[in-house]
DNA sequence: GATGAATGAGTATTCATTCAT
DNA sequence: GATGAATGAATACTCATTCAT
């Protein structure tokens, strides 16, 4: 397949590996694949060069994932989980009702560390490729959830909480985005990180600020 | 070639069209490229598929572009060039001494402007592609010049104009780069670019008092 | 057409120009076939590249020549008038009764003189390009005629005049055609041919020694 | 590729077949590809139908060489290895100090023998396709060497012993080339062989004559 | 007559995927 | 389970040739 487009069906992993080798090898694979995928971009990322770089025969990656885009698809998974883990502490401290503001720092930490792992898989896992559709759906779905989140911890002050809350993310991941890729001189990631909670601040005060004037 | 990389040399157009005729196949190809690339990505768009959607034969695509990557940088030159001359009166303004937050909203309404006519193919050419070295640092230089030019603007009041300039253009490329993409519901780019403009007048503001704060 | 196959028919020059100036052209193009194929050989000589070296338009080209393999065919029908021309001489002498050995100097010149001009032209027509099979047997005839001249002369002093001929026209063209092509060090075309010639002479007075034992 | 030429780099076989399987389907290849450029010539000899008339999918005949050329090359490198082989006999003679004349009928015997073999095979080897430079220098030296072992046992009687040597030997070659591929009416190879053998003796006898003459 | 834009069959090559061992 | 040889559809690109202007 030279099309970058993921198809839904068949995406599964092949089997479960029951046994501690199994378990290493398809570890060994993605692993190679996010490395693969990292220097090479999805496209040129060949399935053979992954297999090799497992040390693994191509037959074996095989017996793990039915094609490419499942060997993708469990990275895009692998990335997901550790993002969620990562963004585990500060919505939980939104869940128990702390003020946005609070569980910023959380979130932006969270959020810079995640890409500050690996930038140029990030890029590919989510910008190069063309993700199934349901996966996609889902991806927004769970930011959805997010802004959802911060809205409601949001609701008391200002008069839009849903597009406040949705800039607020929407900023901090874009921000993230290219300034991790791309930082400017000098600047370290926890420093970007600092800046960008301080944006974020700027701007909700700021409306809190109109929102009073208008009351 | 399958990969995506874009190697540099012999990507100028390979003959200027003398007569009408091959003006309009270049403009044909262009414009069927850009829909391609748009609908299926780079990969996966087939420079037979372009030639068949220019209504025109695979031999006259490669009359006047060397290979696919030139066909590519071709757009990424229009697209360009569309973009510099929609922020020209803005940054005109900066030129002629006008403070930025007067400048901004011209600025963002032009970024917004460039992202909306073709979100897609926008991701497309400034993210799927890996351009060749030396156009990526010609663009990264565009963006460097602008923010200079920003933070020269802001460094009277401000303690890192740099710095703060930098966030201001990434925040805007990058948040409308995900807005645009995909708009929250109901709400219209042009509503998107208000709400931009607000965040970064809010973070210009909020630096700003801390800066008098501090003297 | 990749292929290096001459077919037969078709290859009639198209036009016979009547005119000054198309025969200029017609001139023009096979100057510059000859100069493209020497310098790219049959395959990689495009007709597109003998069109620009001529300064002549592709269209030009096929106004006179139904063909690429046409072209190749002129420049093969130009050569062998050359040579014909210059073997005219020493040819005639034999025919006039003269002892193969007084016009075999001649007849080595002329022969080294056809391969000096152009060898490497040389090779792509009759080496490189597969001729079409009634041309190639004209060209064979042509040698075949020579070499019946000269084993005529050779019959009353040797055994076997037909292959004893053969063997000395191939020995001058073998010979000439590798030593030209790529002349041993310090070594000139002339020396070249006098050598030949004496490897000849060699040749023949040992067989007519042989052939006075025997009687 | 269209072209002949024959770039040196990259030409190396992709892996080593290291099950007996694979080897058979490398020496298919290889044996196709000598039946398809001796029928075509190099140009028209297409990977496809390299691949089709070894009975194996295009991308096996990918699997071994990385290009056309590298078969082409593999051709000539196993042509080399058995001339080399033929000329072993005699070549071991000329080194353990036998005189040019003895060692010549060997030598013919082996040089008619190589290219009775696939006569038309020889000529695109070695004439039609360009040869990538080294490997054009490797084959010269490889003359170059056989010429200077010719000339050593040549040294004592005549006065130009280089040049006598490579007239020898390229009297050899372009006489067998050129009989070989057109052999004379009802004329075997081994009489070709003869010929050629009494050629050359009757050449250095001369100048062997010539020599004394002078002292 | 001349031009050069347009054509499209044909070529080398890649790479995801299968399957015999 | 693992291996890696084999597959072949798909892709970028070339170039001889045609034909509208």
């Amino acid at each position: 397949m030279t099309s970058t487009r993921i198809p839904h069906r068949g995406l599964e992993p092949r089997k479960h590996p029951r046994q501690a080798r199994s378990e290493a090898t398809v570890d060994a694979i993605l692993e190679a694949a996010a490395q693969v995928f990292e220097r090479h971009g999805y496209a040129a990322g060949t399935t053979n060069r992954i297999a090799e770089r497992a040390g693994v025969s191509i037959g074996s990656v095989y017996q793990y994932f039915p094609n490419k885009d499942a060997i993708l698809l469990a990275l895009v998974h692998r990335h997901l989980a550790e993002g969620t883990a990562a963004l585990q502490l500060p919505v939980q401290r939104l869940l128990d009702g702390a003020p946005f503001e609070d569980a910023l720092p959380g979130i932006v930490d969270a959020v810079v560390a995640i890409h500050a792992a690996a930038p140029s898989l990030h890029r590919v896992l989510f910008e190069e490729a063309k993700l199934p559709a349901p996966l996609r759906a889902e991806l927004e779905e769970l930011e959805d959830r997010l802004v959802a989140l911060v809205a409601r911890s949001l609701a008391d002050d200002l008069s839009s909480p849903l597009l406040s809350a949705r800039m607020a993310i929407s900023a901090i991941e874009g921000l993230t985005h290219r300034l991790v890729l791309r930082p400017p001189d000098g600047v370290t990631p926890g420093e970007i990180g600092q800046e960008i909670t301080k944006l974020i601040r700027a701007y909700l005060q700021s409306l809190r600020r109109a929102s009073s004037e208008v009351a």
